[in-house]
DNA sequence: CGTAGCTTTGACCGGCTTCAAGCTATGTGG
DNA sequence: CCACATAGCTTGAAGCCGGTCAAAGCTACG
């Protein structure tokens, strides 16, 4: 399968945004040989392909150049947890401490192209001392991210996990430009998301029915209008100046 | 107050463990100069106070010396989510992406000392290429408990949420010399615990109950004896091998 | 000895899950 | 072009898990 067209192709259908400048972005890619060199080692991976099994082997960073990945997580009978949804321009690192084996399963939740340069990082010795930049932007965004999920699924109700996720991907989908003013579209069935905030898809489907009777939001399948984005946030728990700083990649702001 | 006696005084209490050493396990510390000035660093911190407040200063790197340490985040109503508990010798990176603010706060639950060196440590060039390494050992083992934990609050059931933490902390103590055979002493009122795996203390207090009543295990006030750690592990739905690989940072191995 | 904080136990109830059936949209093969 | 299958969404009914409220015991400590 031919990369190039399949990258083009996803790039003609959502408003445009060339990768490649703004992978400048991520720790270590401000060389431009390098930011190419990740590009060529791009695929795409159709919706509901399996990228990484967990314990599976795995490139120890991944670039998401288009497309939503999600990790996540089983238990033997099969009650999935996802861990992150990853949009595009973030980074995955699903090493585990061993070094060896992927820590999460990374599936595509969409069509999604994936960048997964072995040869050229592994020569790339970090020059800033990353640690005290927070481990860089991307990768600490993530964390951030991941403790306000844990928040909201550890003390929140199911009205207010299903508005923070609303809100988390609004807010993030609009940081990269995959936002259309105040719609946007969540490519996730409705027993994905429940699987993102530990919620059956049944009961998010009825949160759902009541955030548009309360005419915080609309939507027609997968498509989300954001009604009442003030609502939406305090329904949240959320600063929205704050809450951006801090899970959005600092480049981004 | 004279930083050594506390520390003088915990070592006294437990099973010894030498921090100084051992700090070698973390990114960057391999320099035994380094290590001293870490230690002299350290400072003691009471029962109940407060390390950080989210938002506030913190630096960015922060040694667990000795004590237990949690880090939480707090909805406007005061429901408080325990995002993580650091064990002596972890290391917490509590800088969020914006850099200069943490992105949780930190709460002593027991005395603990703990080292926060800025000076040396902003001098420190990473040397190894990190991200390739996953992140250093300690940061790797509390993102792979994190996933863990989210796995178990999101679709775990309170059975095997409280069954989880208490398997986690006893692999964890265990590694470092803290607990006695089956026996451990879990440093967190049945409030703290809750508000670790979202749960109410009363439930928490309740399932306790099941598990002694269920001959799993037993405990008088915070002491904990393991009975049956395979039933346990089957519970909180644990491969006790692969588990120890993944949570413990790879050189306690 | 009294107070404060934590644990334990009981009673009640409501939020969420489960099960089930019907609906819609999309795709497939005759 | 229609019959049929599949996947996801929607809605209803029933039941249980876990939260809340309340009161009583237990320890530690001043």
């Amino acid at each position: 399968m031919d990369t190039r067209t399949c990258v083009d192709r996803i790039y003609a259908v959502g408003p445009k945004v060339d990768p490649v400048p703004r992978l400048a972005w991520c720790p270590g890619l401000r060389d431009q040989k390098l930011r190419a060199e990740v590009m060529r080692s791009a695929r795409t991976y159709r919706a509901g392909e399996t990228i990484t099994s967990e314990g599976g082997n795995t490139a120890p960073l991944l670039f998401i150049l288009d497309g939503w990945v999600a990790s996540w997580k089983m238990l033997w009978d099969g009650r999935r947890q996802i861990i992150d949804v990853a949009l595009p321009l973030d980074v995955l690192t699903p090493l585990s401490a061993c070094g060896k084996r992927a820590w999460c399963g990374l599936d595509a939740l969409t069509i999604s192209v994936v960048a997964a340069p072995s040869m050229p990082l592994v020569s790339l010795e970090v020059p800033a001392p990353l640690l005290s930049q927070g481990l860089g932007p991307s990768i600490a965004a993530a964390r951030a991210r991941q403790a306000e999920r844990i928040l909201r699924i550890g003390q929140g109700s199911a009205y207010e996990r299903v508005g923070y996720v609303l809100l988390e991907l609004f807010v993030r989908l609009s940081a990269i430009g995959r936002a259309n003013g105040n719609r946007f579209r969540v490519s996730m069935t409705q027993q994905r998301i429940g699987e993102y905030i530990g919620l059956s898809s049944v009961h998010v489907c009825r949160v759902l029915s009541r955030l548009c009777a309360d005419g915080i939001i609309s939507h027609r399948d997968e498509e989300i209008e954001v009604l009442e984005l003030d609502a939406l946030a305090e329904i949240a728990d959320v600063n929205l100046g704050h809450f951006r700083e801090r899970i959005l990649p600092a480049a981004t702001n």
